[in-house]
DNA sequence: CATGAATGAGTGTTCATTCAT
DNA sequence: AATGAATGAACACTCATTCAT
């Protein structure tokens, strides 16, 4: 009889439950939300510009989050839940050749996430988020990336670098750097070309391996 | 006083004559500005904050900037002399000791460019810039810092490298990262020390200094 | 089921034949609006408010209501009519004790109304409706009980007051406070307790009651 | 030197210091504010009406209030200041014609204010008022009247009404249906011919003052 | 009969820029 | 040379109402 448990409409989203048309329409306001945020950055991105894109009216978007944060939020945890996968399956990486190669996977699939979340990513790196919910979630998956990297620094380059922890931050920070710009400026440089390039550099600026004898 | 040279009010300064007390009003508004930049970030920065900061009134602001672009232009080109400046004074690096001090000197005259322009830099490295003019600027005064490094890198290593344009990248990147984290990050890790370590680093990793044995 | 009187979904319900149901719908969102009246006032009252609070979807609103007025002008009606009916109840109210006893009478069961129609009878007092047939509503129903008064009070007072329709227009509008103040802010005054002060008042006020003698 | 103590642009006026032309504006949206308040009420009063009737732009709104709330609150200021001022005047209210003159006197005093503040008055009165601060302000307010009210009816009738405070209630509400009616529909009521049929029915209703002998 | 979903006009607020003094 | 004041376009968010299922 109870005519089943309906929140009240304006309620966002997350907190009813959808519908395959709703869920539909989610999915589409995440997905150029993604898009906004990569193309107009975190403080540019408009309400209107998501709208937009998702060919949805703006009382719609009320309708599936609160407010602006909400959405941004929603893909900030999508991502973070990327990242600390990713960063549970980093295995060892030694000096030698299958150092580099796991490396070089790992890295890969890292650009891989950053092809979809690299805005998210970025507005962490650059302190674009103002909201506390959302710089907690890029904490702790940026922790968990430099854990994962960190232990294996330090398994593979026990003492020869000045200092683990810098060390690791400046990696990450490569890493990320060179990921938005391979993805972002036109360079042409495909995810696997890149891997490869990156996984050399690190292996032997950070991981010790030996540099291959000058001339031939 | 002047009889004539005086343009209409409105007149942007850059394209007046100042007096001595003009020019005070000025260089308040660029200090006001570079600490705003510094604290708002360039999409966040409000003339109003500018103002309030120089103490002076927002009419003021506009007798001497033809607008909020036109300030933060100016900045950008402050930044860019200086980094063009210090691209040019990069000696050669050898994979000896020598290498190693000399990219540690010009990485602590660079962190020192950063304690002031970083925000500038960091507007530009994060395509937060959508004035055509800064953007230009930004690419060449990087344009200048790359051609220096990748000299260098070049002569350094001929052929240990598998991309010397993306490696160039790659520590360019790198560096910019690490000075915005230690200066803006309380990691309490001096310019000297960060020099160092970023030196030790990148001697390594790109310029093929060699790792000091394992163990002992 | 029904073969044909079924109108077009969208007819307000007022138009159609309801069956068990669909009366029941009606009386819940009836009650409902009631409801929402009391605690939001007219202006703010939503038809979200209304809706979760019946328990029933927004769409089945419209099924029963042509808009948000409509269900204010039933829930006005329903008041009006009461109002009328108490109107014709007040028998003649003299100076001595039956005088007080019938006006205390009267003014308990005013009290009764008071606590299901507050909201509509407040929202007529307080010019806050809008709706043209509503307002005609109000003063239709205001008027009978203002005639009543006043035919009462003209018999019981003829020439003691300055101002026969002022004083009923004070009286009532005395009355509608205190009902308000009692059955909003938690005096802890029980119907028998408020009409009682208020007869006292009112028939001293008024109907020209005497004051017992100073002292005891 | 120091270019006077000016805030930032965009602070409420309240906390800025404001030539000639700044008050006037700043007077020219309180006067706009009441106007608008008393005709469309606190919660359908818009930013939009205030700044039409004040025939000034929208953002200057904003420059001398922090937003809608902050302006009714200066109203609600003004209006409390001017109901506690009026409270401290009441005098001792005998059974006698100097009772029933001083009360004549200071209803007539509220009148003149209710014709200014009756929107603020009555937004308290009907709980129209969400913000604290306002809501803070009307109960005083309205607790200053009532001791004053409430000292003279003790005074004037120690025994004869059945519960003193809700008389002094009654009262109150009696006084401002009355100028609220009287204000607001047209009924050709003048302050003073106002004041004196109320101050009648009060005086005998409250005050213990006779009622003409019947009749003659 | 009922529902979940979508819509768009309306409202409060911010901020770069212009103007009169 | 400097200032206080005013402007209006842009943007976030709400809510009555309509529609497809």
């Amino acid at each position: 009889m109870a005519p089943a448990p309906t929140r009240a409409p304006g309620t966002p989203a997350a907190e009813r439950e959808l519908r395959t048309q709703g869920r539909r329409t989610m999915a589409k306001l995440l997905d150029a939300g993604m898009k906004v945020l990569a193309e107009r950055g975190y403080q540019a991105a408009r309400v209107d510009d998501v709208v937009r894109v998702a060919k949805l009216s703006h009382g719609t978007f009320y309708l599936y989050f609160a407010n602006k944060e909400d959405l941004f939020r929603a893909l900030a945890t999508e991502c973070a839940d990327e990242m600390k996968a990713l960063a549970s399956t980093l295995g060892p990486i030694g000096s030698g050749p299958d150092g580099e190669a796991e490396l070089r996977r790992w890295l890969a699939e890292f650009l891989g996430i950053y092809r979809r979340y690299g805005a998210v990513i970025r507005a962490w790196m650059e302190d674009q988020v103002v909201d506390r919910k959302q710089i907690a979630l890029g904490l702790d998956a940026f922790a968990a990336l430099t854990a994962a990297l960190e232990a294996q620094l330090a398994a593979a380059a026990p003492d020869h670098l000045p200092d683990v922890d810098l060390a690791t931050l400046a990696m990450l920070a490569m890493v990320e750097r060179f990921a938005y710009f391979t993805s972002t400026r036109d360079l042409g440089v495909s995810d696997d070309v890149g891997a490869a390039t990156l996984a050399t550099m690190l292996h032997r600026g950070f991981f010790g391996a030996p540099v291959p004898a000058r001339g031939r």
